[in-house]
DNA sequence: TCTTGACCTGGAGTTGACTCCAGGTTTTAT
DNA sequence: ATAAAACCTGGAGTCAACTCCAGGTCAAGA
């Protein structure tokens, strides 16, 4: 019901789960569930072992949210996450996945919009019409 | 190796599961599934009981592999099939439906881009920022 | 012809991603 | 102080989407 956090001054202001659950868009169960698998980190906890979640948890939440929308397997959001917080240039290798990462993504927005526009050619005219939809799956067996 | 269709005419070449998954990057289980989930029809059959395949079968695979990529469920890419062979202009509830589901799409460029935006921050700077990344979640218990 | 590879069906098993308890502890509002 | 609400852990259950047999039939080349 109430989303502020705890504390009146941001530096420290910490959430509950269920806080970070209405800011986020998971459920209180997924949250936990994403900690067991380690795409989250585990948060501090209160006093009674209750989680206690930071701003940039819940973050990392949301970029959970917004990469899952794209279809993205939950490993594969790891490598983003883990690097959440680092520099990115002392991680060369992640810079590299990154692009890889990036690239890929790239091909799915092209996907989509090929999506779209067959949707619209179905929408004015009724017509039966797939385009190659960037097919990078090539087979050689 | 071979997905050149049976007959050399175009109009009514066949074509084996093989050669169908070889075309379309689905394999023959999986093609098989989605016959038995009624995602894709009931090939016609060879005199022995094998699957043939059509030309648009195939568009039809690849138009499911292509949807699939987005992360959309198979359950909701029915209506765009059975569409498939249909005048749009007959069917106004599935023209309302195909409206939705481009707009749904559009939603998920959009996250896609900004999902780019954050990995070239990142790449950048190694800067930690996760924009809103359209939050058409609405939560209010 | 006959062997080999491709295909068939039906059903069991697997993986990813949750979701839902049960039974107990902590926090908060009155 | 105490009841209700929120939280905890561990584990079982669920659902989608495959994947992998087993045990048999069909097709194509030598």
């Amino acid at each position: 019901m109430n989303d502020q956090p705890t504390s009146t001054f941001t530096e420290d202001s910490t959430y509950t789960i269920k806080q970070a659950a209405g800011l986020s868009g998971l459920s209180e169960d997924t949250i936990r569930y994403y900690e067991k698998i380690s795409l989250l980190p585990s948060p501090d906890r209160t006093g009674g072992g209750h989680r206690a979640y930071r701003q940039t948890n819940i973050e990392q939440m949301r970029l959970i949210v917004c990469l899952k929308k794209t279809g993205m397997p939950l490993e594969e959001m790891k490598p983003f996450l883990s690097a959440e917080l680092e520099n990115t240039e002392s991680h060369p290798e992640l810079y590299a996945l990154m692009l890889e990462h990036r690239e890929r993504i790239l091909g799915q927005i092209e996907s989509l919009q090929q999506v779209v526009s067959v949707i619209d050619q179905r929408l004015s005219a009724g017509v039966t019409m797939v385009p190659a939809c960037s097919t990078n799956e090539e087979k050689s067996d």
